[in-house]
DNA sequence: TCTGGGGTCCTAGGACCC
DNA sequence: TCTGGGGTCCTAGGACCC
């Protein structure tokens, strides 16, 4: 049998590999590094993936990481940082397929694989390891294919949680593979800083260098009490569970979606409310477009609206018959929107998100002789089929709607409290389904 | 230096019901 | 006549992740 040290190009802490049965393969700089597999000719530039003005860096290659450059940092700072760094504008599409193709590869290793972005997934392979060998061999098997097959670099983490998992991955960039045997787990974990762990962010390190933590170690060690006081009984319960590697959750394949969203940040900020609402108008499309593609029904709508000065507020409003029908969306991000002052300094983003997002079929169907609402249904369905056959851009058919600008009655109503507790209404002869209070379908 | 766009989850308060 | 406590739903905001 093959031993782990044996495995090219992995670092393996002492212990037996095999209960490190949870992989996470992370691809490394992966909008930058698709952009070098097309053009070789850029390699070993630093180079970022950014977009226009008002962007922020979506990836940097590690020879731009060297002058301080991060992902998420604004693009001004980055070339205040750089002025010479070669900037390529992002191509989503692009990275959309070539992530197919790397999840493509890890199917072929396991079912059990939860995708968790673009260019991330887990993957559980105690169940492949008697056809595939340890986690150390299967990880440098992946990261081979993807090598091979993609001309992109990828690193594995292999641990017995998922928390772990991705830790260990982190720590084996770039392109490189790191396995944590179980009993290796606080070793390596305690002496880390608390911010590798996963839903540690700015805030919560900050509160918790109040009580003087600073490590995975120390967090482990400070009583649930302290902790709770300072960031919530639920958190604490699991910063403290992950800080002693304990992390039951399984590798879950399918999840489903919650919300579907769309926003935008203008290009210089907006004073003009008719310009909003077209925006949102378009959103609504989009996303209701989305909503039909994925057989899905919205319950609620919330539109965001960020101030030139970075106050965001959001809106919400539950609908009172689950919808996928852009129109219906829009009638009520509208009201939403016609509720709220704009600010004299203007709007410099603005979005619509369906919120509480059901399969169709499990959710009470709108009246089909509902007037406006089943034309609209109908029309926009058939935007839909247009837009397929003909591979035109969808959304310039659906435009073409009505936006239904002077309708004042609709947006009469702010969002008041008056009507929350409506249920939908369900239609005779149709599945009486209804969501109960934990949200599962009965 | 001036902050994208897509998501998830948690908290907290008020309304409402029993 | 004065006051309750638990549970659920809804809304708003914030933290976090990639």
């Amino acid at each position: 049998m093959e031993r782990p040290e044996d495995v090219e190009g992995a670092r393996v802490l002492p212990g037996d590999d095999t209960g490190a049965s949870i992989l996470h393969v992370d691809m490394d700089a992966f909008f930058a590094s698709v952009e070098l597999a097309e053009r070789p000719g850029l390699r070993g530039q630093p180079l970022v993936v950014g977009g226009r003005e008002r962007g922020v860096v979506l990836a940097a290659t590690y020879e731009a990481r060297a002058f301080g450059i991060r992902s998420g940092m604004p693009m001004a700072s980055a070339l205040a940082r750089l002025p010479s760094v070669v900037v390529v504008p992002p191509d989503h599409e692009r990275y959309r397929v070539v992530s197919h193709r790397v999840m493509a590869i890890l199917a072929d290793v396991t079912p059990l694989v939860q995708q968790v972005s673009v260019d991330e997934a887990f993957l559980d392979v105690a169940g492949a390891r008697r056809l595939l060998g340890s986690p150390a061999t299967i990880g440098a098997a992946i990261r081979n294919r993807i090598r091979e097959e993609l001309g992109l670099p990828a690193s594995v983490g292999a641990a017995a949680t998922m928390s772990l998992a991705k830790i260990a991955s982190q720590r084996a960039k770039p392109d490189g593979m790191l396995v944590v045997p179980p009993e290796a787990s606080t070793a390596f974990l305690h002496p880390l800083p608390v911010s590798v762990i996963w839903g540690v962010g700015e805030a919560t390190g900050e509160r918790l260098a109040e009580l003087g933590v600073r490590t995975v170690g120390e967090l482990a060690a400070i009583p649930l009490r302290t902790l709770a006081a300072k960031v919530g009984a639920a958190s604490a319960h699991h910063l403290h569970e992950l800080a002693w590697a304990r992390d039951a959750r399984p590798v879950t394949p399918t999840r489903v979606e919650k919300s579907v969203s769309h926003e935008h940040t203008f290009p210089t900020d907006v004073h003009d409310r008719d310009e909003l609402a077209r925006t949102v108008l378009a959103q609504s499309h989009a996303v209701a477009r989305r909503l039909r593609a994925g057989g899905m029904l919205a319950r609620g709508v919330t539109i965001k609206v960020r101030h030139a000065d970075f106050t965001t507020l959001t809106r919400s409003r539950r609908l009172e018959v689950p919808t996928d029908v852009a129109a219906e969306l829009y009638r009520s991000a509208r009201g939403l929107l016609a509720a709220l002052e704009l600010p004299p300094i203007g709007v410099r983003l603005i979005g619509v998100r369906a919120d509480d997002v059901t399969p169709a079929a499990s959710t009470p169907v709108q009246p089909l002789l509902g007037g406006d609402d089943g034309a609209h249904r109908a029309i926009e369905t058939a935007l839909d089929d247009v837009g397929r056959r003909f591979g035109s851009r969808a959304s310039t058919a659906a435009s073409l709607l009505p936006a239904r600008a002077a309708d004042p009655a609709a947006d009469a109503a702010p969002a008041s409290t008056s009507d929350r507790r409506v249920r939908p209404p369900v239609v005779p002869g149709r599945s009486a389904a209804v969501a109960d209070g934990d949200g599962r379908l009965s």
